[in-house]
DNA sequence: CCACGTTTGGAAACTTTAGA
DNA sequence: TCTAAAGTTTCCAAACGTGG
């Protein structure tokens, strides 16, 4: 069935495109059309249907309803709930969401974006990969732009992150608390602000507790399953040992180190304490002591796109930099008691 | 310079009402 | 009953940005 225009129906039923818009967008009321002419065209389209042509509407209106998210990937959780939950906040607020991913590549995110402010969206939200990108999007795009789970310290950028220092040093603190021996820090790309801030607040924590314990940081060259896999074997190479406790800045790298473990002893030592940065159910189903910060990706969303629609709403609008607060998890065994 | 499909402000066309 | 005013319903034409 070929589709219908507002034209076509106006002209089947020797209307008005006017009088037929109108009704189609439930204006009717207001503009009084007559009941008769309402059931006329509701009729109409009950049988043949009626899609509103988007590209026309935006067209006419310079707006699309639509907002673009960047993020690296999405097979780091931390991404895809964060992206969930944008794309719910985006749809009650009646916005349709495209996400693209850069695959941490910094010309590739230049491309997106652009590509994005070309296809007319309203605002993009970024998840920048480093202070040069970021400096580059808010110089090249004139669209509204919120950047997210990362503060590069650009004054007139708008942005929404988690309070990664916070939550590097209360993971740490609570550790120490239950742990004797050294906490390694398997860390991602040292150039990523979250990271950098997840590692001065372990520091911080380190130099608080007084027990002259060692500091030891571990720096993967990307955020990834291999690069953490990479990363742990370098460290036993290195201590001739696998690490009591350790730290891991992300999913990712948690799972590139804990599957190296699997993969050199065939399990998971249940003596070494765990400490992760997001939050995963599937941590429940390691036997480990396991402290983790999830952070608040539904409250992250909602702020962001507050203030999307605060930029959208006008030009003017004084930007800032928003902090939401972590949340520690903490799963520990309890000894098994027998009878 | 038109075509695409929609939105928009302003106005035409028609209907009802009030007053004489 | 007639007329003008008021109220109601519908329509017109231009504009949006880009490719052919």
């Amino acid at each position: 069935m070929a589709k219908k225009t507002v034209e076509q129906i106006a002209t089947d039923l020797n209307l008005s495109i006017t009088t037929v818009r109108l009704v189609l967008n439930g204006k009717a009321e207001y503009y009084r059309i007559s009941v008769k002419t309402q059931k006329k065209i509701q009729d109409y389209v009950d049988k043949y249907g009626y899609v509103i042509n988007h590209t026309a509407r935006s067209l006419k209106l310079n707006k699309t309803d639509t907002l673009g998210l960047v993020v690296p990937n999405l097979s780091n959780p931390f991404f895809s709930a964060l992206a969930e939950s944008l794309e719910l906040s985006c749809r009650h607020k009646g916005y349709q969401l495209m996400i693209c991913c850069t695959y941490n590549d910094p010309n590739y995110e230049i491309k997106l974006t652009s590509s994005l402010q070309a296809r007319n969206v309203d605002g993009i939200f970024i998840v920048p990969a480093n202070k040069d990108t970021e400096a580059k999007h808010l110089s090249s795009l004139d669209k509204p732009l919120v950047f997210l789970d990362r503060n590069h310290h650009q004054t007139t950028s708008a942005g929404v992150v988690s309070d990664n220092k916070g939550g590097g040093y209360l993971l740490t603190q609570s550790m120490l608390t239950k742990v004797k021996n050294p906490i390694v820090f398997f860390a991602g790309l040292e150039t990523l602000a979250p990271v950098k801030e997840r590692i001065e607040g372990y520091i911080q924590a380190i130099k608080e507790c007084g027990d002259d314990k060692q500091i030891i940081v571990c720096h993967a060259k990307n955020d990834s399953v291999s690069d953490g896999e990479l990363m742990i074997s370098e460290y036993i190479e290195k201590y001739n040992d696998i690490p009591q406790n350790f730290i891991a800045s992300s999913l990712p790298i948690l799972e590139g180190v804990i599957s190296l473990l699997h993969q050199r002893l065939g399990y998971i030592p249940e003596h070494i304490n765990i400490g992760a940065f997001d939050e995963h159910l599937m941590l429940n189903f390691l036997s480990n002591n396991i402290w983790s910060i999830k952070q608040n990706d539904k409250l992250i969303a909602e702020k962001a796109l507050y203030m999307m629609e605060q930029k959208i709403a006008n030009n003017d609008y004084q930007s800032e930099n928003i902090i939401v607060p972590v949340e520690l998890v903490y799963r520990l065994k309890q000894p098994i008691k027998l009878n």
